[in-house]
DNA sequence: ATTATTTTTTAGACAAATCTAAAAAAAGGT
DNA sequence: ACCTTTTTTTAGATTTGTCTAAAAAATAAT
């Protein structure tokens, strides 16, 4: 298992190839992951000869079970690892991801099964997104929670994830004093827009459409 | 900076390839790198283009100031990582290097340096070798210490550092009582085969010339 | 000083992972 | 149905890192 053949699982993973409805794309793989398609059809080959996907040409990709066991434990060790950057080194959410994206590849059951030990068996990353088990069981939906965008004005409830973890959108929150447990409150929204009139603690903004659709509340 | 590139640094150092004395043949990095000679030059010649090595044909190798600045940089990231496995995973100090081998290559200053931070700047590794600064200094001879084989029969001294820190090595020092920090007391040295009487605590061990000869001990 | 041995380098091949340009297949439009 | 556009694959090239076999240089032995 190369480091580029993982990346690839993870990448379809989260595109959701796990799922045998529709095999996804070679050129939605190549975007996402900012190659060229030609290098994806060859990747889709050498991943389906070891049984880690499903690939018939100009059909698209799937992940096999093997496979699908390959990209959790993958998932598993990124967001354990973001984790342990916050909880034991004192990253932001916004520095983590991408030294996770190193440290996933780090081969040792061992050791990613004592972080998980030294941080109490955590559920969730810095991001709110669920941590696989050790045999591959993930809560997918995590809580039960909804877009900032898809709730009803005068809608109180508590920020538990982000659906875009990127460096910017994690700083324009942390410049709105917004993270994850913070409690929110929706007091209008825009109807031209669609932006929302917010409370966040003590203070209020006026947060865009994008935005709105980047943040899960859990709704109480 | 590739993985492979590193791993040629990290051994070059670990031969001598820092003093301009005598340059490091071809064939002793192959030999400790399990690879062929003729990789060995190739890699020699890249490093060379890069500033990092200095090299010419069937004249060996040896470190710039670069290469040298780029080794220890390893060498200490090597190091803490061992000393963090130990002391807050628990683990062994057998089954560290492996996971050091690959955790070294992590490309993050501020990781490595709040790895630094959380450990208390440790000075030596779980085998007693010194861990280079930020700044690449390094305390070469570490304590003021000497090889078992090499003290007079009559000496008391503490266990400060092993020279292979192979697992079959350590785990036969494990297995007699023997770790860093321990009190060694020379009782007796068989001519013959100069095998050593030892007291290790309150049990008495004879042990071989060979393992004498990988154990360091600081006198007093 | 030649010859033999050992060490080191070169030449050529291969696998992994990528790219560009061209060909083939699929999907869309009239 | 036929033509056009888009998507996907193939063909051929490139880089890194490795190997084997052969050539060249350096060392050692007679
Ligand atoms: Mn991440
Ligand atoms: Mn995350
Ligand atoms: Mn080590
Ligand atoms: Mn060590």
């Amino acid at each position: 298992m190369t480091r580029s053949e993982e990346n690839y699982l993870k990448t379809i993973f989260h595109l959701g190839g796990s799922k045998t409805t529709t095999p996804i794309t070679t050129n939605a793989i190549a975007e996402q992951m900012e190659t060229k398609p030609s290098s994806v059809t060859d990747m889709a080959k050498r991943l389906s000869e070891k049984g880690l996907v499903n690939y018939k040409k100009y059909q698209g990709v799937s992940l096999s079970e093997l496979g699908i066991k390959t990209a959790l434990n993958i998932i598993r060790k990124h967001r354990l690892w973001e984790v342990f950057l916050v909880r034991k080194l004192d990253f932001t959410w916004d520095e983590v991801h991408e030294v996770a994206e190193q440290l996933e590849h780090i081969k040792s059951e061992k050791l990613i099964d004592k972080i998980d030990e030294l941080l109490g068996f955590p559920k969730y990353d810095p991001h709110g997104d669920p941590i696989p088990t050790k045999n591959g069981d993930i809560d997918e939906q995590g809580y039960d929670k909804q877009l900032l965008s898809e709730l009803p004005v005068g809608t109180k409830g508590t920020c538990v994830a982000v659906k875009d973890s990127s460096v910017p959108f994690l700083q324009y929150l942390d410049k709105h004093g917004i993270s994850i447990g913070k409690t929110i409150h929706i007091l209008g929204k825009e109807v031209f827009d669609g932006s929302l009139h917010l409370r966040v603690g003590n203070r209020e903004h006026t947060v865009s459409q994008q935005i709105a659709t980047n943040l899960y509340l859990q709704s109480k």
